[in-house]
DNA sequence: CTGAAAGCGCTTACAG
DNA sequence: CTGAAAGCGCTTACAG
């Protein structure tokens, strides 16, 4: 005689049916009163756990959602995936993360495997820039919400903000100051919708401006790289007067090679960043950069996706960004202007 | 007529039996070459994914394991949860990931939440403190692999190091430098394992030096808190002369406050942390600390993990931590020595 | 090499 | 208020 095991275990241990223990736990208005009671207890002394399995394949809902990330390396990611695991899981989701790197252009296969372990909605950093995944998730009929783009999809809502926008007020704030030498220090481009968008409103604003193209190297994003890049700039572009990084990491990089390098920073060089990371106004000196709401941002996708879910009509949202001016940025050669 | 599902759209489709669909995914020597091309352009066509709860059902298997941390606002979490997440993933496994804060007392709640949601195992941060929890996971059997500190557990294998050594190890150093006066700034101790074996280094190292208790300040892992922590430090014992930080979090904001109040470090002040975060090595001057490995440790977690779920024996295993010197730390009044 | 059938542990109309 | 039964979508002995 085979052990029992989950309800029916329970079941037959408090004297009922499997329907009732089911009952007590997900509809206990229906129980009477003594009966329910004796079921809570004899399952807690089973250590009675539903099976989710059971659960997921009876009701057709996992209450899984996937969170599609570059990596959790970088603050601002797991800031923001911190910020959406607490909000699902509040709503009563599990969140599964994924790391995929920074270029979306083929990512469906992982991203298949977190649907095929239940996922049944997707939040996801940045366009999915990989026809094969467009298609896979609009036969599956899967929800996706973006973030850190936003753009009026027709696929699916995006939470995040207008980046090419965010670049031009780092410009045009050096632009203003009198900056006529400008090079960028931005991401990989590949597949990163981001980048691609910041990149663009530096080339966008300084031919506007009618100044001359400034260089824009693409770095990985690590102190190091920044570290180099200062190298790159000064000997490939010695008259740039302001380096415009794409993050707040490769800004550190810039800073400190700065320093090694005997340049003061803002009056030889000012440095601007982006993502306004805690670390940034600690610096020497602080730094300009852009402040995202990462948290907020997280927090509002997770309320999406829940909407989403629930069949609602879930809406995107562009969230705004903020200039932080900080001692990183000056005019050029303020020192001689002193 | 019903519209038939997963399985058996595809075996309609395929003109073949659920069997031989099930078949030629998981078994594909057993069935026919062209039967089982067959079969998997049908699925293809038509979108087919498995059924993960279905699965998980017959199977008696999730494949889905939990990361209990803190918190993924911190980097070394983040970058463990990385790691390990990176690792199970190569083996097969969906990471879902909760965020607890950093008190291991009252967790039971929410980590139950996650085992119900279908979690076989779970990798956690520092010792469960929290009996009913310990008694929950017992009696389900679920592996648990415990990282960040070590301690030759009977109930699961930890993946690990020893925080009171490596805590030594700074005290020694500092001690060796002349310092008497030593204060250690650190992280709440309530149910965090880490931060009790600490301050008990701290306390001693002291002792067995003879040399009278220094004070120890709980702060939560913020720069504020660090800068703020100078203050009441510098107020009630102002013979200090160095620091012990047990994060390099409040370790930064302790530098930023000494450069704003304009002592300089290491001449007035010495000043270490814990951790080694990139950032350690580019401030100015740059972060005595305690290197520790985070990636390797989530990625063995992870192995231990595969190890315990497979059903074979998962030691635990203590991994060495670093002692990193650098700028910020010299002897008492070394500019007057000079 | 292939198929019919059982069963994983739940929930929920349906009947009482 | 409670129970018997069906069925969610898989895999796998068993039989052929």
């Amino acid at each position: 005689m085979a052990e029992k095991r989950g309800v029916f275990r329970v079941a037959e241990s408090a004297g009922v049916s499997i329907a009732t223990v089911s009952r007590a736990f997900n509809e206990p208005a229906l129980v009477r009163e003594d009966v329910r009671k004796r079921i809570l207890e004899v399952a807690n002394a089973l250590g009675y756990v539903p099976n989710s399995a059971a659960k997921a394949l009876r009701l057709q809902r996992t209450h899984i959602v996937g969170a599609v990330i570059p990596t959790l390396d970088h603050a601002i990611y797991a800031r923001l995936v911190n910020a959406f695991q607490a909000q699902m899981s509040a709503s009563g989701y599990t969140v599964v993360v994924l790391a995929v790197g920074f270029d979306n252009t083929h990512v469906a296969a992982s991203i298949k495997q977190v649907v095929e372990r239940g996922a049944e909605a997707l939040m996801i950093v940045g366009s999915i820039e990989d026809d094969e995944l467009r298609h896979f998730l609009k036969t599956k009929r899967t929800p996706v919400v973006q973030t850190y783009s936003y753009a009026s999809e027709r696929d699916h809502p995006a939470v995040g903000f207008d980046n090419a926008a965010a670049m031009r007020a780092v410009i045009d704030h050096l632009l203003k100051l009198g900056h006529r030498h400008l090079a960028m220090l931005a991401g990989p481009t590949r597949g990163n919708d981001r980048q691609i968008a910041r990149v663009g409103a530096f080339h966008a604003a300084l031919a506007q401006a009618g100044i001359e193209a400034g260089p824009v190297i693409e770095k990985r994003y690590t102190f190091q790289h920044g570290i180099d890049a200062l190298g790159e700039i000064r000997a490939d572009h010695p008259r740039t007067t302001a380096i415009v990084c794409s993050s707040d990491i490769l800004a550190f990089g810039v800073l400190h090679a700065c320093r090694g390098a005997g340049l003061s920073v803002p009056d030889d060089m000012s440095v601007t960043g982006f993502d306004d990371l805690d670390f940034a106004a600690l610096l020497d000196p602080p730094l300009t950069t852009i402040a995202i709401g990462a948290d907020e941002m997280g927090r509002i996708a997770g309320e999406r996706i829940v909407v989403a879910l629930e069949g609602g009509p879930a809406e995107g949202l562009c969230l705004p960004t903020r200039l932080v001016l900080r001692a990183s940025t000056a005019g050029p050669r303020a020192r001689l202007m002193m």
